[in-house]
DNA sequence: GATTTCACTCAACAGTCGTTGACTCAACGA
DNA sequence: TCGTTGAGTCAACGACTGTTGAGTGAAATC
């Protein structure tokens, strides 16, 4: 057939990718303990021991898969920044990386994920409180992520029949009001 | 010492507790498949043997552990029901029952724990509804449960730092414009 | 007081897991 | 062309898991 002979650094490029991906769809359906070697070696299709040898250790290969983009900040104003979680909102829908899908699956058992969970969180809040006005800022920012957080929880993670096949728009136009709120924009 | 000797049937029914309550314990602090048996029973003070002869196998022993109150229900009005969700924050932020926590700790990996979570928060998401008006009544309802249950991850599972120590009086607060909103009670 | 019941323990089985070392064979450099 | 490198496989080890069956001793029953 089309079977082209391909050179040794691409064709391990395309092994170590085809086992990431399939890591990464693993931890992301799974989670970190159901997910095993062999499960991904397997989806894969590739021998269990030669993703040890790629990547060292099972830990290792999670961490490769659950790798998450830095975050790439600009100023945003203290109203912008509902659009830009409502955004996330959107891509959170869709297809949010499978990176982060593993991620939070993982978070609530495995010790590792949930540090992940918990810087990523982190610098989401960060990144809102220094947009939002008032000294509880960061208390703010922190619930509007977990809002954002807890509806993602209920869509992706756990397909909850209330949100199936719901267009982001409408859950977006609802949410708007709630988050605007956490703005601390208007006065009380 | 005071050591009674304990009829038959008083002390199967310590002994049980005893079981259920480190088992509780533990599924809330490391999930289902990190929980072993043998680690419940060393932390009962019994023999692994004596876990299974109880509860049949790790499965029935994780239903036990989880068995959640059907919920009283009462006729609320959209007004209340605002205030009924933060006042389960309150349990929430305190001391939420071991194994509520159990069960959320394990939703994401444990396909059982997952279909327990959808029912109890689907018949929450029922009682909201039915005291919400507009015919996306459910929609929102099932917002309003995500936006709880978000806050009460990061706080209880994830234990984020900017919840720490943080009165739930304020969180309420904090949290009520948002909820209202959701109701649906104003007029776009 | 003899017998039965039952809470509880001990030791082991069988399966699965992460991980490893020796091995095969095709691509590479000289 | 020949030796070397490295991608990939195979079989196995050791640890841990849920689970089981036989066994023990004290409380319950007669």
């Amino acid at each position: 057939m089309g079977e082209r002979v391909l050179p040794r650094a691409e064709r391990r490029r395309r092994t170590e990718g085809k086992i990431l991906d399939a890591a990464r769809s693993l931890f992301a359906d799974v989670g970190y303990e159901r997910a095993t070697i062999r499960g991904v070696a397997g989806a894969a299709g590739v021998d269990p021991a030669l993703v040890m040898q790629y990547f060292g250790s099972k830990e290792e290969l999670f961490r490769h898969a659950v790798r998450v983009m830095p975050a790439p900040d600009g100023e945003l104003g203290a109203e912008e920044v509902v659009e830009h979680l409502l955004g996330s909102l959107t891509v959170k829908m869709g297809e949010l990386p499978q990176g982060s899908l593993a991620m939070m699956r993982s978070m609530l058992t495995h010790p590792e994920a949930a540090a992940s969970a918990r810087q990523v969180l982190g610098q989401q809040i960060d990144r809102l409180a220094e947009a939002l006005p008032g000294d509880d800022a960061r208390l703010r920012a922190a619930l509007m992520t977990l809002v954002m957080l807890g509806v993602a929880v209920g869509h992706q993670l756990l397909e909850l029949d209330e949100l199936r096949g719901v267009p982001q728009e409408e859950i977006a136009r609802l949410l708007r009001p709630s988050l605007h709120t956490l703005t601390g924009q208007d006065v009380s």
